[in-house]
DNA sequence: AAGCTAACCTGAGCACTGTTCAAGCGTCAA
DNA sequence: TTGACGCTTGAACAGTGCTCAGGTTAGCTT
């Protein structure tokens, strides 16, 4: 039986889930399908081609848990909860994957899935009030604030034998050029879940104030 | 005269201007100075140490443009302005050196110019009124909304030789299952400076309101 | 049954990558 | 003169993405 293109991919994505993103060669896809690295071209392209591929599938598997905009007459109910319900799908699709987010962020041609996770954010951001290209914007802003964030959570996470100093975050750490840094960490900092949801509350209620300046 | 560590990355920063991160190899630096390979690694031990140093020099650079808290009694002077004129500097910063983007999210541990700026955007959010855990939140949302930002903007803007199709957007473009993006491309999509600004304007406008709900 | 075509795969190889390390310079101090 | 030390070389290792002429196998046609 021969390997189809949908098993490379398959093969890749569970290589990817178990050994990350750098380990993750033609040669090794190879090895697991029983087969020597050409066939992989035969299939694909690129290993581009392949990486757009995985990327559109993590988005995708965050397309369940992405509201559809309703389309029913106004008022629409909560557009900030299906903004922020989106928005923490859309991070927990990265998290599931080891460098899920520098996966997405890495591609530049959005895949299908992609497209639909941009025209859902835009569509629930117009029901929210607001004209078109800002709700583009809105969406999009959304989106980049995302990736950045799980981007540097997955980072700081990921890294599997960094961690000979379990010391203070910074070795050397001037409190009086970084009293604000310092005063932070005096007070505890946050975890990745609250800051998160801090900041995704922070963008939502942005947009939703800006749909309406005065009630 | 013999090589010195900030030769080697002053030679790996010519590099990246001139051709780009995925062209700077250590074969090449070591070209440029006139060098072997392994010298090198007798002054970095890493190429991910180089690629640190370089990021935190890409962030350095946009540290003149970053308003330093003011301090002085309140009310401090616009702290609305100072956040949007912040994000302007590191996003200016970033562009200017391909991929810079992609070099300082790709970077775990942050330099001392990250931390420089990370404690002057959390100065500026605490004089805006912010309470601490929030201004600190409300400073790495603002980051992470320019880097993945101005990740996907070099992305689609630096691949050198991917322009066979100077079509629409997306090849197959279903303006049924996408609404919204094709009503979007109907109307024409903003240049990224605007996108940009608009989104900034959207966090920033978050930022202020959220300390003082009610004037 | 013979022939043909297309899908699929192999083997070998190219040009490159990051990284290591024994050995060898060259310069300065004792 | 003898060391020691800073810096560099040469050569190699193990891995990467990618290509391609040539082989296999299966199914369809005649």
């Amino acid at each position: 039986m021969p390997v189809r293109r949908a098993d490379v991919i398959d093969a890749a994505m569970e290589l990817l889930d178990e050994s990350g993103l750098d380990q993750l060669s033609t040669r090794r896809i190879a090895d697991r399908l029983g087969v020597r690295v050409g066939a992989i071209y035969w299939h694909l392209k690129d290993k581009d081609e392949l990486l757009a591929e995985l990327a559109d599938r993590v988005v995708g598997s965050c397309l369940a848990g992405v509201p559809v905009p309703d389309g029913r007459a106004d008022p629409p109910a909560d557009p900030a909860a299906r903004l922020t319900a989106a928005a923490h799908a859309v991070r927990n699709a990265m998290l599931a994957h080891p460098d899920g987010a520098a996966l997405v962020a890495g591609h530049a041609v959005p895949g299908p899935n992609s497209l639909v996770l941009a025209d859902r954010l835009c569509g629930i951001a117009r029901e929210a009030g607001l004209p078109l290209p800002l709700a583009a914007v809105a969406g999009d802003t959304l989106l980049s604030y995302v990736t950045g964030f799980v981007l540097q959570e997955q980072r700081r996470g990921d890294p599997p034998h960094h961690r000979p100093d379990t010391s203070v975050p910074a070795p050397e750490f001037d409190p009086d050029r970084l009293p604000h840094l310092a005063a932070l960490l005096a007070e505890g900092l946050p975890d990745d879940d609250t800051a998160f949801a801090a900041g995704i509350d922070l963008l939502v209620t942005a947009v939703t104030n800006r749909a309406r300046p005065r009630r």
